[in-house]
RNA sequence: CGGGGUGUAGCGUAGCCCGGUAUCGCGCCUGCUUUGGGAGCAGGAGGCCGUCAGUUCGAAUCUGGCCACCCCGACCA
């Protein structure tokens, strides 16, 4: 019978870590703090780009690419910027190995081959991308500049996890440049349109759109937007973020442009970017104790067919219907997987299937080619059912969309049970430690006041909602008068 | 990076205190029987015990360095 596995109870960081390798998806490298992402779970990221990919170019934004090393007198040049990521930034010093004359078939770092300046690892591409865009732009017709990278970028974290946080992860970033604060302001919000579209309509994952507070803002931004997620542990996982870069990269690398009247001006910029971490939001949404559960939208495989025979000549009856059905299927565009692999019998194909999230499984046998009938399980809630062979096809269309909606309404529901609207401090303590969740109070502003909360209690200022509601409040630690309430929660 | 823990076959483990080259389960290979919820029986393969050094006649076992992983902090998307 099945393995005993960790719980969402019993230990539910134990749960995410078994269950990612359980499910396929990646596993540590030889490399400290990087993961090798596996096929089953590069598939799931494949959808993901791709569909980002098409919405980036929906909106009018081209790929390209730029390099991954940035001279150090690149990367300083935005101070606040430069400041931010300085204490985790991968460095080049050298270019050459050679043959250790000490220790036979060993290399050692070729001490002539030091860089005469450093090379960054990127950790965000700004730096380099701000000092190619200084060529680019000379007037308002260059503008704007719409330009999206898929890439990897380096972030020497202290701690890493599968997914949610690791040395190396992939990205994309888009990098933009306008004429005016408005246009540039207008292109961050319309990016976090994008990321929250996506996020609910393919990951069936409600997020929350928000503001960062300064202390929370990305390094070198005026203004940081975002989408937290909340986890099934009631933690909040960020899921994408969009930022208002203000003129700060244009007057670091002198980028300006004439106007119509022949002005000057520094240009606006912004920077949008989701990585491979959505694929740990993805899990923790969705999963069971049983193991992954897939939004029809981003399953690798949508429909999986598993033959039920005791002979030769049964296993090609039912493989004659399967392929058919799955021929069917294939023609709405569905994806189907018929697995005939004689090797592993049905119970094991069940299991197996269901630790990865399959969203539906079809077993068909002598038994239901008899009575025109197939048997069907959907993974979101366990159900199983019998139904007719006729217009199966269509069935199913519907039901991966009823997948699709139910996973939403579903952590939809849980989010909305979770979140707490909490005035008193000592309340709130208490609470964060007790249900978790996300707490809804009011903040006087200040970063003595998110400090203190974060130093006694673990909690961050997840975002200030775009939606907030004007409300006359005051501050649950300080009693100062507030206008409007905060998301804080325990974070990733 | 600080505190604590772990590292033995693909995976999970026993053995370590009290030194004498290794236990069990799953998986893998072969054959037969099986196939509607992780099959059964029989036979078989696979490990210089994370790594490097030291102590010793002899090290999985004792000592030290390094590496990796887990938990708790600090940092962070």
């Amino acid at each position: 019978m099945a393995q005993k596995f960790a719980t969402r109870e019993e230990d539910y960081s134990k749960w995410y870590n078994e269950l990612v390798g359980r499910a396929d998806l990646a596993e540590h490298s030889g490399v400290k703090g990087c993961m090798v992402i596996k096929p089953y779970g590069f598939a799931i990221w494949e959808k993901m780009r791709d569909i980002l990919d098409a919405k980036f170019k929906e909106t009018g934004h081209s790929n390209a690419y730029f390099p991954i090393f940035i001279p150090k007198s690149l990367f300083e040049a935005e101070e606040k910027n430069a400041e931010g990521f300085a204490k985790e930034c991968a460095v080049v010093t050298h270019y050459r190995l050679k043959a250790d004359p000490n220790n036979k078939g060993k290399l050692i770092v070729d001490p002539d081959s030091k860089l005469e300046e450093e090379l960054i690892v990127r950790p965000t591409s700004e730096a380099i991308i701000w000092n190619t865009y200084k060529g680019w732009i000379q007037s308002y017709r260059d503008l704007p500049i719409l330009i999206n990278q898929w890439a990897n970028v380096v972030r020497w974290e202290m701690k890493t996890r599968l997914f949610l946080r690791t040395t190396e992860f992939l990205w994309q970033e888009g990098h933009t440049a306008h004429a005016t604060k408005t246009e540039a302001i207008q292109e961050t919000e319309q990016m976090l349109d994008v990321y929250t579209e996506f996020s609910e309509n393919y990951m069936a994952m409600p997020v929350i759109k928000g503001f960062k507070t300064e202390s929370e803002r990305f390094a070198g931004a005026d203004e940081t937007y975002c989408i937290e997620a909340m986890m099934q542990d009631g933690k909040a996982l960020q899921a994408g973020t969009s930022h208002f870069l203000g003129q700060n990269f244009a007057k670091a690398f002198d980028v300006k442009f004439a106007d119509k009247e022949g002005k000057l001006d520094h240009v606006w910029a912004t920077s949008w970017g989701v990585s491979t971490r959505l694929m740990g939001a993805l899990i923790m949404t969705h999963s069971d104790d049983e193991g992954l559960v897939l939004p029809p939208k981003l399953a690798p495989i949508q429909v999986v067919i598993v033959p039920i025979y005791k002979n030769e000549e049964e296993l090609k009856l039912v493989s004659e219907k399967a392929l058919e059905i799955k021929k069917a299927l294939f023609s709405k565009g569905i994806s189907v997987k018929f697995d005939d692999d004689d090797n592993r019998r049905p119970g094991w194909k069940f299991a197996e299937y269901e630790v990865k999230g399959v969203p539906v499984r079809l077993a068909i046998g002598p038994r239901d080619l008899a009575e025109n009938k197939i048997e069907l399980a959907r993974r979101d809630t366990k159900e199983k059912m019998t139904i007719s062979l006729d217009g199966l096809d269509l069935f199913i269309e519907n039901l991966l969309n009823d997948i699709q909606d139910n996973l939403y309404n579903r952590a939809l529901k849980f989010k909305a049970e979770n979140i707490h609207y909490v005035d008193s401090y000592q309340e709130f303590k208490e609470k964060i430690e007790t249900v978790g969740g996300f707490f809804m109070v009011h903040w006087d502003g200040t970063a003595e006041t998110e400090a203190k909360i974060k130093e006694e209690t673990k909690a961050t200022i997840r975002c200030i909602p775009l939606d907030a509601k004007e409300e006359a409040g005051k501050c649950m630690v300080t009693g100062l008068p507030s206008s409007k309430r905060v998301v804080l929660a325990k974070a990733y």
